[in-house]
DNA sequence: TATAATAGTTGCTTATGTTAACTAATAATA
DNA sequence: TATTATTAGTTAACATAAGCAACTATTATA
């Protein structure tokens, strides 16, 4: 029993030094792609990339998205604004309760970001293409358990 | 055979739909845990964190670091400089090549990041100890995969 | 020897992030 | 119901981080 527990944790230990030695890499190679690819091809920032790609997948307020990308709101307020100047987001007040403001894509928003979604996904799909099919089912289950612990650990 | 190949790339696409779909928010909660770890506890930025952490893997120059990080050498320079200054790093000329400086860490620096490295394991854990060993293994496993696929297609 | 390439730094600009202080609207409560 | 607290968003002032261009020093090459 004892053994039973000692060994989990040290597996657990193993995966996650494992989890480190490839996210943090990683992290910067996906802020370096991101930036690439919104800025040279569709002349946006990174910050104005991750804001519209939230905005895309549920219509949201400036809180909310402070609150998913864990940043400050006055950030994310001056990043909507740059946005909605660009004509790249809509604001619209909440007439329930007028201190919201609900912010959603334009059409030219909705375009971009699926243009970029798409290109990003070919890329990927290019770097990737040297794993087996197995290898892919294992990452894609390795990814749902990541979410898992996205949703429940951390996105609090 | 047709039928093979179109069921292959559908499986890739779908991967790399999910695998943004997972990495993106990671992206932002991963850039928050060490922001918060590194400042907080260890009073250096997240900046001087990846400088620290790379030079502990392997002595480094500037060049080298900024290459692997994905960012300009000017902005290494900078944070070497910074890290030399609170006695972290040390620079050392090659005496062969006398354009070379050689980065490695101080006692101090070493010590840091150990310390650093071991609570950020520790954190880590704590939010991952909701996966069963299986699901650990799995992960294991596609984080071998994705260690593939840095190597042989990003960090060129 | 003259020219090119490499390593690192400095100066200047832009982007991204923070906190504190503000307005407006709603909720809570005494 | 009048006062107070909370919430949403913004503005202002400032710190940090990143990029490019231009510089020095050193080594390679033509």
């Amino acid at each position: 029993m004892d053994e039973k527990r000692r060994s989990d944790s040290r597996l657990l230990k193993e995966t996650m030094e494992l989890f480190r030695q490839v996210i943090l890499p990683l992290w910067h190679i996906t802020r370096a792609q991101i930036h690439d690819l919104a800025a040279s091809e569709y002349g946006i920032t990174s910050s104005q990339f991750h804001t519209i790609r939230r905005i895309s997948q549920r219509d949201a307020s400036v809180s909310a998205l402070a609150h998913c990308m864990h940043v400050s709101r006055p950030n994310i307020s001056r990043v909507v604004d740059e946005l909605v100047q660009n004509g790249l987001v809509n604001r619209q007040r909440d007439p329930e309760d007028r201190r919201n403001i609900q912010l959603s894509l334009t059409e030219r928003g909705e375009k971009l970001i699926n243009d970029l979604n798409k290109k990003h996904v070919r890329i990927l799909s290019e770097q990737f293409s040297i794993l087996s099919d197995e290898e892919l089912r294992i990452l894609s289950s390795a990814l749902e358990s990541l979410k898992k612990v996205i949703n429940q650990n951390i996105q609090e």
